[in-house]
DNA sequence: CTATGGCACGGATT
DNA sequence: AATCCGTGCCATAG
């Protein structure tokens, strides 16, 4: 948080402490945002504040030097690091594309060219999978209705509107609709998020063992499930709170409400950590090579193409300012320097931490869930010098990408009971005759996880394990 | 009588 | 101050 007071407008003492103030409130704020918040965030203030503009290029988060295009700085890249030391990190802008494969379950890299999240796009995209599909005189409908997505995949017109339009039934146009709704993104065209569900969960049909009444959930209970009042909703269904809760985490974790954002931001609005499945990932964790004791490289994403910074242009327009727009311009580049300067103390805040984590939780990135060591973030506060506000700000609703590929939260690094549930799934894998929960309380005690048996039940619900004589009827079936 | 889920309490975490 | 988490106790089902 060093202020280099040697910058012009930063001098003037009475200004700098309040700008301290705007500028850690300012930096809060930031932190709080994963890449989605801040990509809306940065769009805004590059459309209303003209001091500010977006060049091409990058800046490097170690020595903050300017670079080109998207090479690494040559004095801070992995490969000039000492070897063993902690793994180098650095921002990185959108140039990787990710998509969600539902067959893998997670994000994959896409080699091809960007991939822009235009409606446009995802019109075509959806219109070329369903043209054969649909008969010639109801292409123009088609088109149509494609035309009308919003960003997330929903159709933003009633359908009304469209066959008034083009003189054709409601009927007909809902049927192209329902065609359409089954293409990838599978929910496409829906009207509202509920639309959406159902026809995923119509589409996903028994392939994916899902609750019981999940469907009536969707349907009936819907307003429940958006405002997560989990315990009206299974008193509407006749089920307990917990059961109601493990529908809303199914969906969370299967469905997306908002079809496009599968290539393209985030579902929260259902259930705050589970469903962070589905976001672009705001940080991405790889191997430097395939080494055993390879560096890990971690890269925070930057979610704009291109570097933010001061138009020089402006600052010169500046210097010689007409009296009438000197104040509202000074306002303006004060407000552009904040902004900067507080996106790379983000972007240098989120760094260490990650750094901080990669090296700690090294077992855990590379080998999976069962090796983690559990953290608080009081303890990283306090190993990082920071304040454990920050930790929760930087870590929460942000999301990070293995090198497995698998995305999940960030907040999961923090999980005390992740690796004791990750035993009870191989326990319960590996068992002969299913176990009660008592019998697992203790095989685990063995391995060293000292739990109580309704802890153990917890868990189970909680990875989705049904109880021991449920297993077992499972287990006939099966053979 | 055993296994398990619901509920609620208290302490830790955020 | 609010939320999360592990646990104990009790009711219920088998």
């Amino acid at each position: 948080m060093a202020f280099r007071p040697s910058q012009g407008t930063f001098q003037r003492t009475g200004v700098r402490t309040k700008l301290t103030t705007a500028h850690l409130a300012q930096t809060m704020t930031l932190l709080g945002m994963n890449a989605l918040e801040l990509l809306e965030k940065i769009e805004g203030e590059l459309s209303k504040n003209p001091a500010l503009e977006l060049v091409e290029g990058r800046h490097c988060p170690n020595c903050n030097r300017r670079l080109p295009g998207n090479a690494l700085c040559p004095k801070c890249s992995y490969q000039g690091s000492a070897q063993g030391e902690e793994p180098i990190v650095f921002v990185s802008p959108p140039e990787h594309n990710y998509t969600y494969t539902g067959s893998t379950g997670r994000y994959e890299d896409i080699e091809t060219d960007a991939f822009s999240p235009d409606t446009e796009d995802l019109a075509t995209y959806v219109l070329q999978q369903i043209a054969a599909e649909i008969a010639p005189a109801d292409r123009e409908i088609a088109v149509h209705i494609a035309s009308s997505l919003d960003k997330d995949g929903l159709l933003s017109i009633p359908i009304m509107e469209i066959a008034r339009y083009r003189h054709v039934d409601p009927e007909r146009v809902y049927a192209v609709i329902q065609v359409m709704q089954r293409a990838d993104p599978v929910g496409v065209a829906s009207a509202n998020e509920q639309e959406a569900l159902l026809v995923q969960l119509d589409v996903l049909g028994t392939q994916v063992p899902r609750p019981e009444l999940t469907r009536q959930a969707v349907e009936e209970g819907f307003h429940f499930l958006t405002k997560k009042q989990f315990t009206e909703l299974g008193r509407l269904l006749g089920i307990s709170k917990n059961e109601a809760e493990k529908i809303a985490n199914f969906i969370g974790e299967s469905l997306n409400p908002y079809p496009a954002r599968a290539f393209w931001g985030n579902t929260r609005h259902i259930s705050s950590d589970t469903t962070q499945v589905y976001q672009r990932p705001d940080v991405i964790m790889r191997c430097a090579d395939d080494s055993e004791d390879t560096r890990l490289i971690v890269e925070v994403m930057w979610p704009i193409r291109g570097l933010l910074r001061i138009n020089p242009d402006f600052k010169q327009a500046l210097a010689e300012a007409p009296e009438a727009k000197a104040d509202k311009w000074k306002a303006d580049m004060e407000q552009a320097n904040l902004l900067v300067k507080c996106l790379s103390q983000r972007n240098h805040t989120l760094v260490r931490l990650m750094q901080k984590l990669a090296k700690q939780q090294r077992n855990f990135i590379l080998d999976g869930p069962a090796h983690i060591h559990p953290i608080t973030r009081v303890q990283l506060a306090e190993e990082l010098d920071v304040h454990e506000s920050t930790i929760s700000r930087a870590v929460s609703g942000k999301t990070v990408q293995l090198p497995s590929g698998h995305i999940i939260p960030i907040s999961q690094f923090f999980d005390r009971s992740l690796h004791i549930r990750t035993a009870l799934k191989g326990i319960v894998e590996a068992e002969d005759t299913p176990l009660s929960d008592t019998k697992i309380a203790k095989l685990l005690k063995e391995q060293g996880h000292k739990i109580a048996r309704r802890t153990v039940a917890k868990y189970r619900s909680m990875e989705g394990i049904l109880p021991a004589h449920l297993r077992k009827v499972q287990a006939k079936q099966t053979a």
